[in-house]
RNA sequence: AACUCAUGAAGCCUUG
């Protein structure tokens, strides 16, 4: 049973879900009942992997073998449907739970919030609200997850004042507006360029007996950064160590991809320095994002002795770092350098994807060389790798 | 144990 539900877990992780699947085929070839535990992991394997109808399968087997779908198994299903832009697949199942007696399948306060969320996702703001109705008339009040999820929709779609509106509504609600509310408000904000108005949140949440937290920060950087202004996404930086808030390895990340945009390595390496010294590590995604800066001012041997300089810090590259490396190189037409660091990706371990072997594929191209593309496409093949 | 909301990395082929 925990032999078969740690096999079941180990192809989910590793995002084999039909060999998932088999392990249940064995189970009841053994005799023995696959249990709701190995039956929602399977479920959640084909979710994960968008195979809507695979796991619409699962939950088929489920009753089948008189296993009772409980509440969370149809959100895992809601959210999948979702992701996989069938929405209107979920009408069913919430009949199902809803016609339910039992209090453990009926549908609960996360699938009426899931489903926010789907019909945000695609837009559908109104159908997001009506799921607000109908969570109420089955007796379940939205509560802060619901709200911060529309806020969310608003802020996307544009509509700040709106998104403003929804505060006082679940104010009015008696709903205390907490980190994530603003999080979401000041990166709506952000999205729009009206960074004014982000940084004000940050004075307004304080009198609502909300402190700031890093990530609010780290929003309000990324917004500076974007807006290419450099030195207020510094100027965030400080202000936040000086209120109190200690800066982390994605707020220093951030303000160093600013940098490495702007094709200013100098500035983003002293970044990096400056991270240090405030006692933090830098991680593969922080080297990573100065491998960009580096490639980004074509100094391509730089950025692949970062390679050398992450594995003493016993940091393992990954295939961003690579790939961000090896288009250094295809950038420049020396596609012979990027040809060595992606045969030396599979020595450490690091495959290759589909990022990988499109940069290589237009590099040749690039180069003049396509019919170089030979070994890549081989690679492909042979690995199993298609385009994501 | 798995299910909902905010922050950082790869030249990206639904945005000019």
């Amino acid at each position: 049973h925990d032999q078969y539900m740690e096999l079941i877990n180990g192809y989910v992780e590793r995002k084999q879900p039909a060999d998932a699947e088999l392990v249940l085929d064995e189970m009841e070839d053994d005799g023995a009942l696959p249990r709701a535990v190995c039956l929602n992991a399977v479920l959640n394997g084909w979710c994960e992997a968008g195979r809507m109808d695979e796991a619409l399968g699962v939950l088929e087997r489920m009753k089948t073998l008189g296993c009772q779908p409980i509440a969370s198994t149809y959100n895992t299903l809601i959210k999948g449907l979702g992701k996989a832009g069938r929405l209107a697949d979920t009408t069913v199942l919430l009949k199902a739970m809803l016609a339910s007696d039992n209090a453990k399948v009926r549908p609960n306060l996360r699938t009426f919030n899931t489903l926010i969320n789907g019909w945000c996702e695609v837009g559908k703001v109104d159908e997001a609200r009506r799921v607000l109705g109908m969570m109420r008339g089955s007796g379940i009040d939205p509560d802060v997850v619901s709200y911060n999820t529309l806020i969310k929709a608003y802020g996307k779609a544009g509509q700040l004042e709106r998104a403003e509106s929804i505060v006082t509504e679940m104010e009015n609600a008696y709903l205390r507006p907490n980190e994530r509310t603003y999080g979401v408000l000041v990166k709506s904000y952000c999205e729009h360029g009206k960074m004014m108005e982000a940084m004000d949140l940050i004075d307004w949440m304080r009198t609502k007996g909300v402190a700031p937290n890093v990530t609010i920060y780290n929003t309000i950087i990324q917004g500076f950064v974007q807006k290419r202004q450099m030195i207020s996404a510094k100027r965030v930086l400080e202000k936040m160590e000086g209120g109190g808030v200690q800066p982390d390895v994605a707020s220093f990340s951030t303000l160093m991809n600013g940098w490495a945009v702007a094709g200013d390595a100098e500035e983003a390496r002293k970044v990096l320095e400056g991270m240090k010294e405030a006692g933090i590590a830098p991680d593969v995604e922080a080297y990573s994002v100065l491998a960009k800066a580096y490639s980004r001012s074509a100094r391509c041997e730089d950025a692949e002795v970062l390679l050398a300089e992450m594995t003493e810090q016993t940091l393992e590259p990954n295939v961003v770092t690579y790939t961000t490396i090896l288009s250094c190189y295809c950038s420049r037409g020396q596609m012979e350098a990027a040809m060595r660091l992606f045969r030396g990706m599979d020595e450490v371990g690091v495959p290759p994807n589909g990022y990988t072997y499109r940069t290589l594929v237009w590099g040749f191209s690039e180069a003049k060389e396509p019919w170089k593309t030979e070994e890549i496409l081989s690679h492909m093949e042979a690995s199993g790798q298609l385009p994501d």
